[in-house]
DNA sequence: TCGAATT
């Protein structure tokens, strides 16, 4: 068992680097990636009815967007001699949907490819990760699709364990997961529950969405999932058909320039600013804990009335001349990718952001006069 | 009109 997960993690890093390889030699894709392996962690498999395939067949999902089907064939191949294998790729555009079909010969090799491969950890230089998910393959069924569901809203402490738990009482569930943050490793408060049926998702949704998990102080929502893979699309896409270069609003770089000249002024000279200089130090003795926008990382400032289009390089072409600025965030609907109508910016120094806020608010961006103002904390009052 | 998140 130990052995043949080095065995195939050996093997890996040769496909790996075959990609690389490919890769470079070709302009179509600068994804490249790199691997590790971990422990198989995920759940057991599910019957599939008495067909010769169901012991063989196996679904193997979350692959790299860049791996080919050869690529999978070798990979699985290294476990054992495989009779099919089928990369699904989109119809149109002939990118890969990150799952595929790997079919033995012989069903030993088969359980032996779950065994080893599953929960294979693979890392793409692009900070992405993907973990490749291999179970049995059920018989294709209308019942069966569309059954996968987004939760998000869950708490932080929430186990995949409780999660399975909590979605059990309505199906059976095929595959679950959490996502974590690719540092820390804690919950980012989002996952996913797969059911063998439909009906059963649909049943969850009924009866989850918008509750209280027990011992959770807030609701989770639960909504069927989006493609893996269309995302990815998508930003391709809205990337090729959006112009990167805005144009910098003239008004707000003499705004900007005027306040690194009064700061130089006065550092150089002793001039008067009419923005005196503020240290967060100053104000946290003032203010006592509760400072509007200070989240401990820096000053988090609410910008409303964006433009739908509006996009992140509009926030840090805004707000960087005012000083430094360490996160910018225009909110977004998923679907449309439109801007829901704000955004945020977090600044370091409170004198700069005071200064940003103070030029910005009122400040006219195309036909939208803008509001801007540090961050409040709306939700739940202590 | 005061945070999304999509393996």
């Amino acid at each position: 068992m130990e052995w043949s997960k080095i065995l195939v993690f050996c093997i890996f890093q040769q496909v790996i680097a075959a990609m690389e390889t490919q890769l470079s030699n070709g302009p179509t894709c600068n994804n490249t990636a790199h691997g590790s392996a971990t422990i198989n962690n995920c759940s057991s498999p599910v019957d599939s009815g008495n067909t010769e395939d169901s012991k063989t067949n196996l679904i193997v999902n979350y692959l790299p967007q860049n791996m080919t089907q050869e690529e999978l064939k070798s990979l699985f191949g290294s476990i054992g001699e495989i009779e099919s294998c089928k990369l699904v790729r989109d119809k149109i555009t002939g990118q890969s949907l990150g799952y595929g079909f790997v079919n033995y010969v012989d069903p030993k090799d088969a359980e032996k490819a779950i065994n080893t491969l599953n929960g294979l950890r693979l890392q793409t230089k692009t900070i992405k990760e993907f973990v490749i998910s291999s179970s049995y393959a059920r018989p294709s069924s209308a019942s069966i699709r569309d059954a996968n569901l987004y939760v998000s809203g869950l708490p932080k402490t929430m186990t995949q364990k409780e999660l399975e738990q909590l979605f059990s009482q309505y199906g059976r569930i095929i595959t679950s997961r959490i996502l974590v943050d690719q540092v820390t490793g804690v919950s980012r408060g989002v996952g996913f529950i797969r059911f063998d049926k439909r009906i059963e998702a649909e049943e969850a949704i009924k009866g989850l969405n918008g509750q209280k998990p027990p011992g959770a102080t807030e609701p989770i929502t639960v909504k069927f999932a989006n493609n893996p893979s269309q995302k990815t699309n998508q930003a391709i896409l809205s990337q090729l058909y959006h112009s990167p270069n805005r144009r910098y609003p003239a008004p707000l770089a003499q705004q900007a320039q005027r306040f690194r000249l009064d700061n130089l002024l006065n550092i150089a000279y002793g001039v008067k600013s009419r923005f005196p200089p503020m240290t967060i130090d100053g104000m946290t003795s003032l203010a006592g804990i509760n400072i509007p926008g200070h989240a401990g990382t820096g000053w988090c400032i609410f910008v409303y009335n964006l433009a739908p289009d509006a996009d992140e390089s509009i926030l840090w072409q805004m707000f960087g001349p005012f000083g430094a600025v360490t996160n910018v965030k225009v909110i977004r609907d998923f679907n449309t990718n439109k801007c829901k109508g704000f955004g945020f910016v977090t600044m370091t120094n409170y004198d700069e952001a005071a200064m940003a806020i103070a030029s910005l608010n009122g400040y006219r961006l195309g036909d939208r006069v803008l509001q801007v103002s540090f961050k409040t904390n709306k939700t739940h009052k202590a």
